[in-house]
DNA sequence: GTCGATGCAAAAAATTTGCAAGTAA
DNA sequence: TTACTTGCAAATTTTTTGCATCGAC
């Protein structure tokens, strides 16, 4: 997945923000995980490709990523937030099983239109009731995993 | 609300735990509160009516209630998981509206009915395509609220 | 050159744990 | 009596912050 340095790039300074190194390196992370990586997922995978970089900078920067729109940030419950690459709603939008025993996360997306499609109405009503300006939304299911029940 | 002691001593011990003090102090509280508590706004709150209790007893008990099933546990993106009682899905059941700015959290539940329906559906094929028991579910709308807007 | 960005260490916040003493059933 | 519970303090874990230095534009 090449272009993404200009993308990343293009987006940053739009926001008046630079493509710094460890910035880089914390997205091409991000890029090539599957996964919901937390903090220090991520700090222990960048360091191989930039053993420089500190744990605070991995902090400040899935911070800022968030606050800019390239990445999303979730809440599974553990203790710690987790990120992931915030790509094309189209091709990447998905949505979680958590299981509350042992926090494995599943990923799903083949209900996601159906569900899409639903959630878009309510949040046309609930915006302009609550006067709210809805950005995204979040669906978990939570229970438990094959191993766990 | 009375027959609340009842219920819970009955539910807890159901489970093999005793209803004590401490226990129906926080249950109390999230009783009488309409919106999400943090550990710590349960443990000023009980301290009043409670002044012996301590803090770790706090997240003993929401974890306890938790896993129970008599408080349900959620994450807004702020530091720290907030707790609900877990009342009768049909009166009480609802989804939230957060503000990614200031954190501000809205409960709604207007469309829960036609919300719950799509998701049973999907929580049905889910379910069997994973292999996981789906015991609830979570719904976050994530935007700016009127003031952060 | 300027002003944002980083690393490190220290601090703060949130949550968990060990253990002796207390108590519901 | 017999476990389950609790309070307190100490320990962990997660995240944030201060500050001198560094580097992208």
């Amino acid at each position: 997945m090449n272009g993404g340095s200009s993308w990343w790039h293009d987006k940053l300074a739009g926001h008046g923000y630079r493509l710094t190194a460890p910035r880089h390196a914390v997205l091409n992370i991000l890029s090539k995980s599957r996964k919901h990586l937390s903090a220090e997922d991520i700090y222990l995978a960048v360091h191989k490709a930039y053993p420089g970089i500190g744990l605070a900078t991995v902090y400040r920067t899935v911070e800022l990523l968030t606050r800019t729109g390239l990445v999303s940030k979730f809440d599974f419950g553990d203790g710690s937030s987790r990120y992931e690459l915030a790509k094309d709603p189209d091709t990447n939008h998905h949505h979680h099983l958590v299981c509350t025993v042992c926090g494995r996360v599943i990923d799903y997306s083949e209900f996601i239109n159906e569900e899409t499609k639903v959630l878009k109405q309510i949040e046309k009503t609930l915006s302009k009731k609550h006067n709210f300006s809805i950005k995204s939304h979040r669906i978990y299911f939570l229970g438990l995993c094959n191993k766990c029940k």
